[in-house]
DNA sequence: CTGTTAGCGCTTTCAC
DNA sequence: GTGAAAGCGCTAACAG
C-alpha cells in the first residue's frame, strides 16, 4: 500500500483520461462510454482509491454526515435509538456524528455549533434545550432538525409517540382493573423546573388525564390524595424513593405502580410478591422478555430512529407513532 | 439569522482586511496586531461565523474526527466505553465519529474505508478482524489505530488491562477461598473458531493457568473435569446456558460460578441464595454498586477510553492498564 | 504586522 | 463522450 492517497488527479493521469471523466465514472453519472467507465472503475479499485468527503462536502455543499445529540447513554433507550439510527443512516449512505449533552443546555448548543462547522445534513436531538427560539432560528437559517424523545416546543418536525396519551391508556387500563391504590414512581419530576423533561412531562399530564385531575389541583392536595374510590400517591423526588416504593407495598389496599419509566419500573418488580400491580413503560432490551410478562407501553425505539433519519433527509413534518399497551401478567 | 453561512472572505471584506489576517485572528496564530485581531473576533461573534471544518481539513490535511467502531450498543461496556472516549475527545476539540460493526469483519472494514475517506484523525476499534495484515499495512499507510476491548494481533497499539493475568488472579482468590468446584460461564467462547473474541479468549487463557491446564488438555478431557481435589466445569455454549447454571447450583460440593463477564454474573446471582461463590467481570454500571458487593475485577473503562484518545493523539505505543481485583461478599 | 496567492480534491458548468 | 476551468472555504508560504 502506498503512502500517499491517490485522487482524481492521480486517477486521470493514469487512464489517459481527464478528471471530469473520472467523475462521471466514479459517480456513475450519464455520458460516458460504458468501456472508459469500466477502465476507470477497475483502476480506482486497483489503486485503492478512497473518495476525499471533505473536499466533495466542500464542493458540492452537501455532506453525508448526520449530527445525533443525545443526552448520555446510560440507558437503553438512547443506545437503542442511537442503534437505528446508525443502522438507517448507513443503508441510505450515511454516516453518524454523535455528541453527548450530558443534559446541559449549553453542551448542546455547542454541539450543535460543532456539527454545523462540519455541514451536516442535518441533527436528531434529544434536546433538553427549554428556548423554543434556539432551535427554530436555525431551522429558519437552513439546518435540518428533527427532535426524538423529547419534543422540543415550537414547530420543530418530530418524531415519537403520543407519550401523554399512551399513560392515559396505561392508567385508564390500571383503573379498570380494580386496584384501589395507584403509585405513581416518577422521582424525574423534580428536575421539571429547570429542565426540559418533555416526555416525561407528558407522561404525567397523561396519568392525571386519566384520573381526572390537573396538576393545579394536585398540587395543592399534596403528594398523597384521593379521587373516589381510588387513593393516588406520586412519588416526584428521588430522595430515598426506593424506600418508599417499598412502605407503598405494604398497604393493605390493592396497589399498583405506574412507571413512566422502566428505569423505576425494575425497582418495583419485588413489589409483584406482596401482590401489587406494576406498569411499566419503554420496554427495551431484556426487560421487555422478562417472565412473568411485564404490563405496559412498548416504546416503538426502532422506528423512531428510523423514521427520524428519514424525516431529516426527506424534509417530513415529523410524525406521531402508534405506541402498543402490552397486556402483560403484573397488572 | 441570515440565510447563507458567512466566510472568512466575508469576514475580510466586513472587516477591511486580508483573508490571511483574518485566518491569524481566528485560530490565534502570532504576528497580528492585538486591535485588530479583537476587531475580526468581534465581527466574527456578531455576525455568527462558524468555520467550515471541511475547507480546513481540505486544506490543512488534518481532521478533528476521531473515527470509534464498536460492535454494538446493547452491553454497558460500548456504552461506557464510548462516553469516555467522546469527553476525552470533547476535551481535546475533537468530535466522535461512530459506527458499529455488529460484529461483521466486512462492515468493520467497510467503516474503516469510510472512515479514512473522511480524514478521521484516527481509529478507535474494538475490531472483530482476525486478518492481522489488514490493519498493519493500514497503520503502514498511515491510518492511526488504537485497539480497544478487543487486542488486535500483530503490533497494532492497545490500550486495556491484561485481561489473562486479571483472570488468573480472580480465579486463584476463589481457589484460595475453599471452593470444591468451579463453574466457568462463558458461552461466549463457542464463537472463537469464527471470530475475534481476543478478550474473552485471554481471560479463558487465565483461568486455565490459574488452574495449572492447557487448553489442550482442557480439549481432550471434555468440559468436565477435574484436577486434585478440585472439580470444573466450562460452560461454553449458549445453548441452554442458564439452566446449566441452575443445575451446577443444584451440586452437593461448595461451588463457585467465574463468569469472564458480567453479562454471565447477572445470570449466576441467584445462586447465591444456594450457597454458591459468584465472581465477575467488568463492573461497569449498576453492577458495580450491588448489595451485597460483588468480587470480581473491575475493568477500567473510563481510563480506557480517555487513554486510548490520548494514544491515538499523542501518537503513543499503547499501554497496558492495572485491573482491580475487588474482594466483595460473593466468594 | 498584513496582503497575496497557490493549492487541498472534488463537483459542475460550459465548450468542443 | 470528453476535456477544460472555475470555484467551494480555508491554510500556509511568501512577499512586502
Amino acid at each position: 500500500m502506498s503512502s500517499r492517497k491517490i485522487t482524481v488527479k492521480d486517477l486521470a493521469q493514469l487512464c489517459g483520461v481527464s478528471i471530469g471523466t473520472i467523475d462521471r465514472a466514479i459517480n456513475n453519472r450519464g455520458g460516458i462510454n460504458p468501456e472508459t467507465k469500466q477502465k476507470i472503475l477497475d483502476a480506482a479499485a486497483k489503486y485503492g482509491y478512497v473518495k476525499n468527503q471533505n473536499a466533495r462536502t466542500l464542493s458540492s455543499g452537501s455532506s453525508n454526515l448526520i449530527g445525533v445529540i443525545i443526552f448520555n447513554l446510560k440507558n437503553e433507550f438512547p443506545s437503542a435509538l442511537l442503534t437505528s439510527i446508525e443502522a438507517e443512516a448507513s443503508r441510505r449512505g450515511y454516516s453518524t456524528l454523535i455528541m453527548l449533552s450530558n443534559y446541559s443546555e449549553k453542551t448542546e448548543r455547542d454541539c450543535v455549533t460543532r456539527m454545523r462547522s462540519m455541514n451536516v445534513a442535518g441533527i436528531i436531538a434529544m434536546s433538553v434545550v427549554t428556548d423554543s427560539g434556539y432551535y427554530e432560528s436555525l431551522i429558519h437559517g437552513g439546518t435540518r432538525i428533527v427532535a426524538v424523545g423529547n419534543r422540543i416546543v415550537g414547530d420543530i418536525p418530530y418524531v415519537g409517540i403520543d407519550d401523554r396519551a399512551a399513560m392515559r391508556a396505561s392508567t385508564e387500563y390500571v383503573l379498570a382493573r380494580g386496584y384501589e391504590r395507584l403509585v405513581y414512581v416518577a422521582p424525574l419530576l423534580e428536575k421539571a423546573a429547570t429542565q426540559n423533561i418533555g416526555a416525561q412531562s407528558e407522561r404525567f399530564s397523561g396519568f392525571l388525564d386519566a384520573i381526572g385531575l390537573t396538576e393545579a389541583k394536585l398540587d395543592s392536595t399534596g403528594a398523597g390524595f384521593s379521587s373516589g374510590q381510588v387513593e393516588y400517591e406520586v412519588i416526584d423526588r428521588y430522595d430515598s424513593y426506593e424506600w418508599r416504593i417499598a412502605e407503598c407495598a405494604k398497604s393493605p389496599r390493592r396497589t399498583a405502580f405506574i412507571c413512566p419509566s422502566d428505569t423505576y419500573t425494575v425497582k418495583c418488580l419485588p413489589t409483584l410478591e406482596r401482590g401489587c400491580g406494576v406498569i411499566g413503560f419503554d420496554r427495551l432490551g431484556i426487560i421487555g422478555s422478562l417472565i412473568p410478562e411485564l404490563s405496559g407501553i412498548a416504546y416503538p425505539t426502532e422506528d423512531i430512529g428510523r423514521l427520524a433519519v428519514d424525516c431529516l433527509l426527506d424534509g417530513g413534518q415529523g410524525q406521531i407513532l402508534p405506541y402498543e399497551l402490552i397486556f402483560g401478567k403484573t397488572v
